[in-house]
RNA sequence: GCCCCCAUCGUCUAGCGGCCCAGGACCCCGCCCUUUCACGGCGGUAGCACGGGUUCGAAUCCCGUUGGGGGUGCCA
């Protein structure tokens, strides 16, 4: 290992706040999470947002959101502070500055006044090969600077790239090995002097004390240029030197390309809004690349958090499939008891309106004799809604759906309908019992209906659908009126 | 082009030289449960990319091939 000092861990989850969050952060977060939790380590929320043309502020609150909807929390950062503030890049402008000179004083940079087209023009002369730029810059005369400075060109600012074998120990990969031929003299700072990527990140990193880097398998590529970086720094006094490096494995979507925003399944924050629990995402997400056992794939965040150990990470991509997903969310919701999957479901409840907002005393009890019906049964929590609807709705407002009714309310099932009624009508007492079986006397023993065939057109009466929690059980708690009411009305 | 990474069922993975004629999960297919839809239970199909080594012995180690991915910016 790279870092066989013992200093304790400090990991960083560094986003850049443009666009919707995509669930590699939350990958990327994830490991970064059970890695600092596991080794009792600090967590520091940097945001990356020197991009001030891209940055808005709608992402960096759904980031927020996002962290805090998955229960991740972090030690330092922008909204808690902490010994190394501020955590917002574009607030560390003078930080990057003083770098920048400290550099260049040390003989670890060099101003370019090359442009883009130049490069390419030269390469193209010289049928070389290899890419990058081609330090033409590197040692200037004075006369030449003169010169360039006199036709007022702004120079970049590039990192002179020392020569020989730059190897790292990846904390998931092994020895990896590059060459300094093949890494460029890269740019730290524009024309403009506002600081890149490349230089504020490992800046950051070295000042922020970070000891473990864990991140995108695209960011593999650039390490070599940082480590060097790192120990410029460290030179002019600005940390002390490289953290580990861990390299996670890509998301991939459809086909064999990373995981995009394109891609619906890569929105973050539409797993929560389409009734997903976190525990799914996270346990899911954990499973891409990572294995808690042999025969194990559904675990708690605190579970991973115990067991986690970044050697065990499987460097190879991993597809996000969508089914699994699904899968284990169910999983992680029967997990839940059903007080808490009631609590989760409310606000979606509210918001299609099935129940009030506030929730009136009437609308909880009746929840909570509902909700034993369908807790064990959904998916996403926004099935509840879709299941109960119909015990909340005013009897004004309740719809048979149409296709429905069309294909099991036709006249042999109003026929059925009809005899429903006449055996529930005077039952002694309204209780599940008493109605499966008055129902069952009725139309299965006296009719020889099949069940399905008897109790189909029954189902859409009541709830108007076809599919709804167990019949007797939803009509007891429809109620007696309600009930009588609604066979009634698939009459008309 | 050059550099780097990766390679076990369709998918996610376990496997770190003998316990593996390869285990689990998702998907799919049967069966069971069943008042719908789900859930749940049981069973099944399916894989070590290829070729060389090393070794008494290789999915496991080495080399090569092939395939896939990424990088090669005054983006992050």
């Amino acid at each position: 290992m790279t870092d066989s000092t013992d200093r304790p861990v400090r990991v960083r989850m560094a986003p850049s706040p443009t666009g919707s969050p995509h669930v590699g952060l939350v990958r990327t977060a994830l490991f970064n999470y059970a890695f600092a939790r596991h080794h009792g380590g600090t967590i520091v929320l940097r945001v990356e947002d020197t991009d001030a043309a891209r940055n808005t502020q709608e992402s960096y609150d759904g980031i927020l959101d996002l962290f805090d909807w998955l229960g991740f929390e972090w030690d330092e950062g922008p909204d808690r502070g902490g010994p190394h503030a501020p955590y917002r890049q574009s607030e560390r402008g003078e930080i990057y500055r003083d770098a920048l000179e400290r550099l260049a004083a040390g003989g670890h940079t060099y101003r370019c006044y090359c442009t883009t087209d130049e490069v390419a023009a030269r390469r193209q002369a010289a049928g070389s090969k290899d890419m990058g730029y081609d330090r033409f810059c590197r040692d200037l005369s004075d006369d030449q600077v003169a010169a360039f400075e006199a036709e007022g060109r702004a120079p970049v600012v590039r990192f002179r790239m020392p020569d020989g074998e730059i190897a790292f120990d990846d904390l998931v990969r092994g020895t990896v090995t590059f060459h300094s031929d093949h890494v460029p003299d890269f740019a730290l700072a524009r024309g403009n002097g506002d600081p890149l990527y490349t230089l504020v990140n490992p800046v950051d990193d070295a000042l922020m004390e970070i000891t473990h880097v864990l991140r995108g398998e695209d960011l593999l590529s650039s390490t070599p240029r940082q480590l060097p970086l790192y120990a410029a720094l460290a030179d002019v006094g600005i940390g002390s030197g490289p953290p580990s490096f861990g390299h996670l494995p890509y998301v991939m979507g459809q086909g064999n390309k990373k995981l995009s925003k394109r891609d619906p399944e890569a929105h973050a924050l539409a797993y929560r809004d389409q009734g997903y629990v976190p525990e799914g995402l996270i346990n899911y997400l954990a499973l891409l690349g990572w294995a808690i056992a042999a025969d194990r794939d559904i675990f708690s965040l605190a579970e991973m958090v115990e067991a986690f150990d970044i050697k065990d990470v499987n460097p190879n991509p991993a597809r996000f499939d969508l089914k699994k997903m699904d899968a284990i969310n169910t999983s992680q919701l029967r997990l839940l008891t059903v007080e808490d999957i009631t609590h989760r479901a409310l606000p979606f409840l509210k918001s299609v309106g099935v129940v009030s907002d506030p929730v009136s005393d009437a609308d909880a009890q009746l929840l909570e004799l509902a909700m034993p019906l369908v807790a064990e049964r959904i998916n996403k929590l926004t099935e509840v809604g879709e299941l109960l609807a119909f015990l909340f709705v005013d009897d004004a407002d309740f719809v048979l759906d149409e296709a429905d009714a069309a294909k099991l309310l036709d006249d042999a099932g109003r026929d059925i309908v009809r005899a429903s009624l006449d055996a529930v009508r005077d039952l002694p007492t309204w209780s599940t019992e008493a109605i499966q079986a008055a129902l069952q006397t009725a139309l299965v023993d006296e009719r020889g209906l099949k069940p399905r065939v008897a109790f189909g057109p029954v189902r859409v009466a009541i709830t108007g659908r076809r599919i709804s929690p167990p019949l007797f059980e939803s009509m007891e708690l429809l109620g007696r009126e309600r009930s009588l009411a609604r066979l009634e009305g698939a009459l008309t």
